[in-house]
DNA sequence: CTAGGGTTAG
């Protein structure tokens, strides 16, 4: 009867076996695979999870399979949360057959895990997990990848230790969980010896594998290494693999080898698909190439992709920072789609970027039209008036802060030190060596000013003294924890900074002006992409503020120009100033978290 | 003689 099932096409020939099954008695046998494959059949092939919950609920006395079929088909819904909210209520008469099952079932009781890490309830997996008798690798990998999955990569990789010292071997989908996490980490050291134990096992035989060993290269700082396993795969590359190494590269500031590897992505007769070209709009944001990016851009149509709101995203900070403002603003209002919020957020940056007050209160107003309650919008905007003096204007933004209770989300870093990982927030006085660090942080101070440093207090939010702001700037996290590292380790290996937001103008300047005093390579990893420091140079790519013609005396028009390998410094007004931390890219903001200049301006009341 | 764990994204 179970080997029919398959054969079935529709929902009433199930029904017709599940009434045969009832009317000859079957159908309440402790033990009945063709009752459990019909379940399965429900929840996966015909997508009437409620009737299979329906049916399932009329088993006197289901059998793990049957408890399989119903919770896998819980995982597989659309609303696993509404699924399993309503399904607790029939599973508190069965809890006690279900606690004495699944302890002994690891089968269940991992699905159970799967299903709890799925809904984002992490500590019910973990309590799940901790109440099983038996378990093997893929409970182990069950929560792991939970962990992974649902931020908490620190804890992912704790358990992904101690699997191995419960004599447990990982497997292709354990390191797929462990390289999650150490790529959300930038724990460097740590992918690498996942990356030693995948080649002794062979594990790079699966292209998922490869793929993460070069996302998790990439997302530590390494570029070259993911290219180097990128090149030397021994198994077939995959669609993910080119759009991650793509995306390694644009998230380098490498935009050229971005694009190259496209054209071999062709060669290769790999089609492009939406993520792809998100990777490359990505990557030609970050090198500053606008026209490539247009261009491909309008190009994506010919190669059957449609651009979603991710592209326009893109495209729209293309243009803005190229100071392309009105044409950005045309987007966004002939786009097939309805805008959301980071495209007006995006285009705000830009407005910031160019000092543009009519375009910034414009779109300040859809953002309040649309609801917007986030710090890094009212920050922009006072910003904005802030760089003309409008002090007024900045009193009634920041009195609508209040009003909203619009909160700040708070900067971290941190930094991997002999195998620990420090964290560090803004103004951060909870580490054991915080005193060690705030005089190195003074002593940094006060060797930089020698090379003609000036705190890069213009984004300030408020007409407060320029002490003050020095000050708020100073504890940034990520300056912290560079003073950590220098004050603990005296070798030359490079320092690698993992940022939750992006990194301000003035932390970029003082950590290049670190890096050439102290003859250290600094990575700092923020939000979105990577910044390279070293000895002051800040490579592959600089970028050039230079002013241009404005047909109004009064607004001051800026653009961005790549210059390849020339020392760090920018260009105001055709002259070089050294070292003017402008921040060459204001890219704003991310998804959930607010970036740059909410980071910058503390103190908001 | 089956079932559970899985990579890229403004």
């Amino acid at each position: 009867m179970a080997s029919l099932l398959p054969k079935y096409t529709s929902l009433s020939h199930a029904k017709q076996l599940q009434a045969h099954l009832i009317t000859t008695g079957q159908f309440q046998f402790r033990i009945c695979p063709s009752r459990s494959k019909l379940l399965e059949l429900y929840t996966l092939s015909f997508d009437s999870l409620s009737f299979a919950i329906h049916t399932f609920c009329q088993i006197l006395t289901p059998s793990t399979n049957d408890w399989n079929a119903i919770l896998r088909g819980l995982i597989g819904s659309p609303a696993p949360t509404d699924a399993f909210l309503c399904f607790s209520e029939s599973i508190q008469l069965h809890s006690h057959i279900v606690r004495k099952g699944f302890l002994a079932d690891a089968l269940l009781g991992t699905t159970l895990v799967d299903l709890y890490a799925k809904v984002g309830d992490l500590d019910s997996a973990e309590r799940v997990f901790d109440e099983m008798v038996k378990r093997d690798i893929a409970s182990w990998n069950a929560l792991i990848s939970g962990f992974a999955q649902g931020s908490k990569p620190t804890e992912a990789l704790a358990l992904f230790k101690r699997t191995e010292i419960m004599g447990f071997k990982p497997n292709e989908i354990t390191v797929l969980g462990a390289l999650s996490a150490c790529s959300q980490l930038g724990a460097f050291k740590e992918g690498e010896k996942i990356h030693a134990h995948i080649r002794e096992e062979r594990l790079d035989m699966n292209v998922q594998v490869c793929n993460a060993v070069i996302d998790t290269y990439a997302k530590c700082g390494f570029a070259d290494k993911a290219y180097l396993v990128f090149e030397s795969m021994s198994c077939k590359k995959s669609l993910v693999t080119w759009n991650t190494m793509i995306m390694a590269f644009a998230m380098h500031g490498d935009g050229c080898k971005a694009l190259e590897l496209f054209e071999q992505m062709g060669q290769a007769e790999v089609d492009p698909d939406a993520v792809s070209f998100l990777a490359l709009l990505c990557a030609c944001n970050h090198a500053g190439l606008v026209e490539e990016g247009y261009r491909l851009f309008n190009s994506m149509e010919k190669s059957g992709v449609t651009p979603n709101v991710k592209h326009y995203g893109s495209v729209v900070d293309l243009l803005g920072r190229a100071g392309r403002l009105q044409e950005a603003y045309d987007v966004i209002n002939s786009m097939p789609m309805v805008p959301d919020l980071v495209l007006w957020q995006t285009l705000l940056g830009a407005c910031r970027t160019y000092a543009n007050v009519e375009m910034a209160e414009l779109v300040s107003q859809k953002l309040v039209e649309m609801g917007s309650n986030s710090d890094g919008d009212f920050v922009l905007l006072s910003n904005v008036y802030a760089a003309q003096k409008r002090w007024a204007d900045v009193g009634r933004v920041r009195n609508a802060m209040k009003i909203r209770d619009v909160k700040k989300v708070p900067g971290f870093s941190y930094v991997e030190e002999k195998g620990v990982i420090h964290k560090f927030c803004n103004g951060d006085k909870s580490h054991e060596s915080w005193r060690e660090i705030y005089a190195k942080l003074d002593e940094i101070r006060f060797r930089i000013k020698e090379y003609g440093y000036l705190a890069e207090t213009s984004f300030v939010l408020h007409d407060i003294g320029e002490e003050e702001k020095e000050n708020a700037l100073y504890h940034h996290s990520e300056k912290l924890a560079v003073a950590f590292v220098l004050i603990s380790s005296s070798t030359g290996t490079p320092i690698h900074v993992i940022k939750n937001l992006r990194i301000c103008g003035d932390c970029h300047a003082m950590i290049k002006l670190i890096s050439k005093i102290y003859g250290r390579e600094i990575i700092v990893r923020d939000r979105l992409r990577f910044h390279r420091f070293k000895q002051g140079y800040r490579s592959p790519e600089i970028f050039f503020l230079i002013k241009e013609k404005s047909a109004d005396p009064f607004v001051e028009s800026f653009r961005w120009k790549p210059q390849k390998n020339v020392a760090n410094g920018y260009f105001f007004n055709g002259q070089a100033v050294n070292p003017i931390p402008v921040p060459f890219e204001i890219r704003y903001p991310d998804k959930q978290l607010p970036a740059l200049l909410s980071d910058t301006n503390l103190n908001i009341i």
